[in-house]
DNA sequence: CATCAGGCGTGGT
DNA sequence: AGTCGCCTGATCG
């Protein structure tokens, strides 16, 4: 979790459902009254909602009750609507309903209603009950709470009887939640004629599962037929229609195992009817001409592919003009992919290429389009469209007759949340594809909203890490994969979250029946048949200390006492957060100062600006070292990576959409990190990273402790074997131009992989440096957030980590880009951390979370959090 | 006359 | 296993 995120916690109305809420405070039976004016029915045992009616004609306290499909069934007594009403307008505590019987009365029913709320509301909550005559209890009598089935809906006898779970069972449990025996799940399938690459064996069993979850006629997990009815097992729902299928699932493979090779493999494999995507061409009847002048590169390249087959196939010749051969097809095929916009130093590169109008979209989608052309025959033509950029267009009729269509996660929710026309929400996809899909895991972020609303007959989730940080994520992939009851929010905590987090075993069980049922999970280690399913090389880390010279280790303690100084008076203000930026520059500068001392001017982003000029140039510096900084910063008011991010004149960073729709939505509109008035003319934008462009070499170069020890390991190593290869990863980008210098100094090829790169450079400095042959590069340096998924870089076994990032997890993912499959050697990753500095004690820090992380899983306290962050500082600074 | 079991009709917010 | 208020008739002191 990020720092901002962590702020936007704080100050983020409190969610409904946190843990204090949760304590049971009473119960009562009620009675339900006007069934015969609805519809809506309800079985024994089942569970019903309680919706306040404000707008009620007759009676303002009205509260309607509904069951688990959203069907009113009727409403509550008025007497006790009246006491229901004010608490829950109130928030004193929140109401559930079960209905213990009542099929066979006509008109009215009862409905054992109960509270839920924070301990110190039971006083409250008590005593507005009482004024009625209402007397809250603790257990309902003359029946029982489980039901013909023997389960138990209420959640009050297990509570009695079963011995709750652990913190440590549950936080097991939910490791294991995954781990599924794969009974089923070691079918395989050959895939279309269409796909080039040979499938591993663990692919093809996964597209085979994936097939069968489209093409199942089974019934969604906890349905059950039973003489000619439907039955929920959950919620004791049951209907005539059969319920809807749930075609798609959870592919949540380990990293590397090759997500997105079968999902191309299940899109060209499994379309209608279980058969291939129709690709040959018989199906294409029509042929026209389309100038693509205006279509960017990628597009042109893939046509271009289509222009020779069309050549070879017609022997027509047609000369390399910008006129392109386009065959479309009269069926619809529609497939939709999102890829993650995972790393800041690619909106960088997106922001700044956005300004100087040049089509930006292919680095995103780059590793995916790659992945395209290389596992389809290239005879074939499947209809791939990048949807995405200012050029793209917004035809629908162009969307739905593409095979593919890629977009990102933030053109949609732009498209979505500007105008009500969002093509992609036009279109009846097929299938929709959320690649690195744990990333919309926010259900009040837009971007989620907006991938809940996308039409579409399958849906898959592809994410590694299907469970980030709780159990509330696979609510959103429940909802996104409209598993009925799960969908809705109400049911979902009531049936599984609540349960689970409260230690109940009943509940967790389900969680697991759920989970197989929709779920496919390998990890590298996972065997198949008992054979491993991918071995992997070994994996060695090892931390090297670097000792500072004693003249750097004075120039370093001098900045640390400057920003010691300045940040402990932030301290005894109570400012920390006001001045987060600043807090934040200051540590960017001390960890800088490590790595390549004086390098940096030392301009100042600290004293008080004067003139507007200056205080403008001062917020430049300042989002621009927010930006760097490597801690991975989101816009706290829609807790995604920034997208054109700007700085307050308060000096907070956010997405200058939401901050101008905050701005727009206030009268007085004031931060809401700080409560400092904004206003919209005074938001600075990030101008990119032209002006960090900084002579780093010639005369004044001078090397540093930590580059020494970074090329002793290099020279050492080239010496035992001249064909290792290795990565070099820094936050820093200005590092990486210094180190090139004693790199050509010894005579070393190497090449580079950054943000700021063109993506033609990129691609050509990924496939130089995979390139074995002598003269090839040996060296990579690599920027740690970039490249993204899916880069390949295996013929890298060395990785040098010049300076600890705040995220552990980015390490990780930098070093897969070479432990994955494909790579043949063991990998072995050196740290670099200097001695008594800032950088041992993120390391500790680190350390420290990983353990929090483990120990109280999923359980956090709000409060605790802005303290945590204090202390971090704190520590940090030796304060 | 008081009390109670049982039958009956009633029925939205 | 079931509402709930009201009426009735049986039963009791």
């Amino acid at each position: 979790m990020t720092i901002s995120q962590e702020i936007a916690n704080l100050t983020e109305d409190s969610g409904q459902d946190l843990p204090e809420e949760n304590v049971q405070i009473g119960s009562i039976q009620g009675t339900v009254v006007g069934l015969r004016y609805y519809t809506g029915t309800v079985n024994r045992g089942e569970m019903v909602s309680l919706v306040r009616e404000p707008q009620n004609p007759y009676d303002r306290n009205a509260v309607m009750v509904a069951n688990v499909y959203g069907r009113q069934v009727g409403h509550i007594k008025k007497e006790l609507a009246a006491p229901m009403a004010y608490i829950m307008d109130n928030n004193l505590a929140r109401v559930e309903g079960v209905v213990p019987y009542g099929e066979t009365n006509k008109f009215s029913m009862p409905v054992n209603l109960t509270f839920w709320s924070k301990e110190e509301n039971r006083d409250a909550v008590h005593n507005q009950m009482r004024r009625h005559g209402f007397k809250l209890g603790t257990e309902f009598k003359g029946y029982s709470t489980k039901t013909s089935l023997g389960r138990d809906l209420l959640g009050l006898s297990s509570k009695m009887s079963a011995i709750p779970l652990t913190a440590e069972e549950l936080k097991n449990a939910f490791d294991k939640l995954f781990d599924d025996l794969m009974e089923d799940k070691t079918r395989e399938m050959e895939p279309a004629e269409a796909v080039c690459t040979a499938l591993l064996p663990h692919q093809k069993q996964a597209l085979s599962w994936m097939t069968s979850r489209e093409n199942s006629n089974d019934l969604p997990p906890f349905w059950e037929e039973k003489s000619g009815l439907y039955f929920n097992v959950l919620t004791n729902f049951a209907v005539k229609e059969r319920p809807e299928k749930v075609l798609g699932g959870i592919l949540a493979d380990d990293m590397g195992l090759g997500k997105t090779l079968t999902t191309i493999a299940l899109i060209v494999s499994n379309f209608h009817n279980g058969k291939p995507l129709p690709l040959e061409q018989k199906t294409f009847h029509l042929i026209i001409i389309i100038n693509v002048e205006n279509t960017c590169c990628l597009i042109k390249k893939i046509k271009i592919k289509i222009v020779e087959t069309m050549i070879i196939k017609k022997k027509k010749k047609r000369s390399q003009t910008f006129k392109t051969v386009v065959k479309v097809t009269l069926q619809c095929k529609k497939i939709l992919i999102f890829i993650n916009l995972m790393f800041v130093s690619f909106l960088k590169h997106f922001i700044k290429k956005k300004n100087s109008n040049t089509h930006c979209s292919r680095s995103y989608f780059i590793s995916i389009q790659d992945q395209f052309e290389q596992h389809i025959r290239a005879d074939v033509t499947l209809k791939v469209y990048l949807y995405y950029g200012a050029e793209r267009k917004r035809s629908v009729k162009l969307l739905s007759e593409q095979d593919v269509v890629l977009t990102t996660y933030n053109v949609l929710s732009s498209d979505f949340g500007n105008k009500a026309n969002s093509p992609l929400h036009k279109v009846n996809w097929l299938r929709v594809v959320l690649d690195e899909g744990h990333v919309v895991r926010n259900p009040n972020a837009l971007q989620s909203k907006a991938v809940l609303e996308l039409q579409s007959e399958r849906r898959w989730i592809l994410s590694g890490t299907p469970i980030q940080n709780s159990l509330k994520d696979l609510y959103m992939l429940m909802s996104f994969l409209k598993l009925k009851p799960f969908d809705v929010k109400e049911w979902w905590s009531r049936i599984i979250q609540r349960p689970v987090t409260m230690g109940d075993r009943v509940g967790l069980k389900n969680l697991q029946v759920l989970v197989k049922g929709i779920t496919l999970r390998r990890t590298k280690n996972s065997k198949v048949a008992g054979r491993m399913l991918v071995q992997l090389p070994e994996r060695r880390v090892f931390v090297q200390h670097v000792t500072l010279s004693e003249e750097e280790r004075e120039e370093y303690e001098q900045v640390r006492k400057e920003g010691r100084k300045i940040i402990g008076s932030y301290f005894e203000e109570g400012t920390i957060m006001t001045n987060y930026a600043d807090v934040l520059a200051i540590l960017v500068r001390l960890r800088q100062y490590i790595l390549c001392f004086n390098h940096y001017s030392s301009s100042s982003s600290i004293n008080d600006p004067g003139t507007p000029n200056e205080l403008r140039e001062h917020l430049i510096n300042k989002i621009t070292l927010v930006l760097n900084s490597g801690s991975d910063e989101e816009c706290a008011i829609c807790l995604d990576s920034l997208r054109q991010p700007v700085i307050t004149y308060c000096a907070h960073v956010y997405c200058r959409p939401c901050i101008c729709e905050v701005i727009r939505s206030e009268k007085q509109a004031r931060c809401p990190l700080c409560r400092a008035q904004i206003k919209t003319r005074e938001l600075v934008e990030y101008p990119g990273e032209e002006m960090q462009a900084g002579a780093a070499t010639g005369e004044n170069w001078r090397s540093s402790s930590k580059v020494d020890a970074l090329m002793s390991n290099l020279l050492k190593l080239r010496q035992e074997d001249p064909t290792v290869k290795s990565l070099v990863v820094s936050q820093f980008t200005r590092f990486m131009d210094l180190i090139e210098v004693p790199l050509r100094e010894y005579g070393f090829s190497f090449t580079r992989l950054d943000g700021t790169m063109a993506q033609k450079t990129r691609a050509k400095a990924i496939q130089d440096f995979q390139d074995s042959s002598p003269g090839n590069p040996t060296i990579m340096l690599l920027s740690l957030k970039a490249g993204g998924v899916g880069i390949n870089l295996t013929a890298a076994s060395h990785v040098f980590m010049m300076d600890p990032a705040w995220n552990p997890a980015a390490e990780d993912q930098c070093v897969d880009r070479c432990h994955r499959l494909g790579q043949s050697r063991d990998v072995v990753i050196t740290k670099f951390i200097v001695k008594d500095s800032v950088e041992e004690n993120m390391v500790k820090i680190q350390k420290k979370k990983q353990e929090l992380v483990e120990k109280a899983f999923g359980v956090k306290k709000p409060m605790d959090l802005k303290q945590a962050r204090m202390e971090e500082i704190r520590a940090l600074m030796e304060i």
